[in-house]
DNA sequence: CTCCATATTTGACATATCGTCAAATATGGC
DNA sequence: GCCATATTTGACGATATGTCAAATATGGAG
């Protein structure tokens, strides 16, 4: 599992590694990055932007990343970071009323996540659909270890009896997955609806809940 | 609900209305965007690059649309033309086997649409997620009618008793609207786990039969 | 403290795109 | 065949891209 951000894999488009000057100028022009990302679309972002952003020249720019799409590969990885401490909320028992708390801290988790990543994350899955192996790779990293979990659950909802057979398990851990990326992405637009963060919390740890275990409760 | 690609509003950037000749041109120019964003990110396509393939000049693109984003919007439109061939699939009962090959019917036909459309819906979805009022329109337009009916029918499961009162209708459709695109952006992924594309298909039905109606069958 | 090897930054440049005109050209009705 | 107007484009200044070789900063050895 080795990571893009592992030390020994920032250097230079060179190939050299980064001395801490240099780290220091990489993570500013990062940062400045993901700052622009906050207030317009990538495509209106360009090499010039972050370089002034940051009080310095497209040159060096050019000196650490091969492009603009290149930083966003970097965020992704910097924002998969968090992920961990998704998976804490995952592991334990999804018997009744435990089972429910259990999918509502998750959808929160995942909301809270978007909501501090939104672009980077939109941007990620954007490249990953496309077949662009780096955010391919951080994506499943990511998100990998959470639907594993899911359809173990629901396997063994499966030999139960609570669910069908014929529902394959990481495909509907996959559409658990959709569930909570897509709503998390966008339901700050449902709340024009008349429904508050906390409907959307509670509707999506319900069927979540229900999904996994099979029961109705 | 007015189209944005209802015939008077086909203008050139100046508000004129266009001619047969101009239509036939602004028509090649989308074409050859729609062609472009096949083979490569929206990042990666210039102006240049539309009208170098149209065999036009930089000038006419510009008299047409403000930016390559601005065809985006249109093509988006376009696309979401197909949305009413979807909706005759979900009217009607959704009772027991006819509700299951029902919701069979849909996944397949939302699978198909992304496919034929992929980079176009998910720029729309992003310009959407980012808060564009120009894709948000498109997006509500196309997926709304499909979002009311199924907050109808839990609706009505509910009333019977099949499912939690806690569950909010509309959300949960938007939850299951969720599963229907994500898991349509990306099944082809989801392949390489040994999964076909009637697996995704009955796995996502299955889904869908058992969230609209709370029946296990 | 000074010097020097090397890490880091940049100015300068050739190339390309952007976006806007006014002017050139095509069209079709008379 | 003429002309009003619809459509296209050549030309241009402004800005961005991407690559050097050269300039500057740093920190460890003496």
């Amino acid at each position: 599992m080795a990571k893009a951000e592992d030390i020994e894999s920032v250097t230079a488009q060179t190939g050299r590694p980064l001395g801490p000057r240099a780290l220091k100028t990489r993570e500013r022009l990062m940062d400045a990055t993901a700052e622009l990302l906050e207030e317009r679309s990538l495509l209106d972002i360009s090499v010039v932007d972050i370089a002034r952003k940051v009080g310095t020249s497209p040159a060096t720019f050019y000196h650490y990343f091969k492009d603009v799409e290149e930083v966003t590969v970097h965020l992704a990885d910097r924002a998969a970071d968090e992920m961990p401490a998704v998976l804490d909320l995952i592991d334990g028992s999804w018997e009744g009323d435990a089972g429910l708390a259990r999918a509502r801290n998750i959808v929160d988790a995942f909301i809270s996540h978007w909501d501090t990543h939104h672009a980077v994350l939109q941007l990620r899955n954007l490249g990953a659909d496309r077949g662009d192996k780096r955010f391919i790779r951080i994506r499943r990293d990511a998100l990998g270890p959470v639907l594993d979990r899911f359809a173990e659950q629901i396997s063994e909802a499966q030999k139960a009896g609570h669910l069908p057979a014929s529902l394959h398990p990481y495909i509907a851990a996959a559409a658990l997955g959709s569930i909570l990326e897509r709503l998390s992405a966008y339901h700050k637009e449902l709340t024009h609806f008349g429904a508050s963060r906390e409907d959307v919390v509670e509707t999506c740890a319900i069927l979540i809940f229900r999904t996994l275990t099979g029961t109705n409760s």
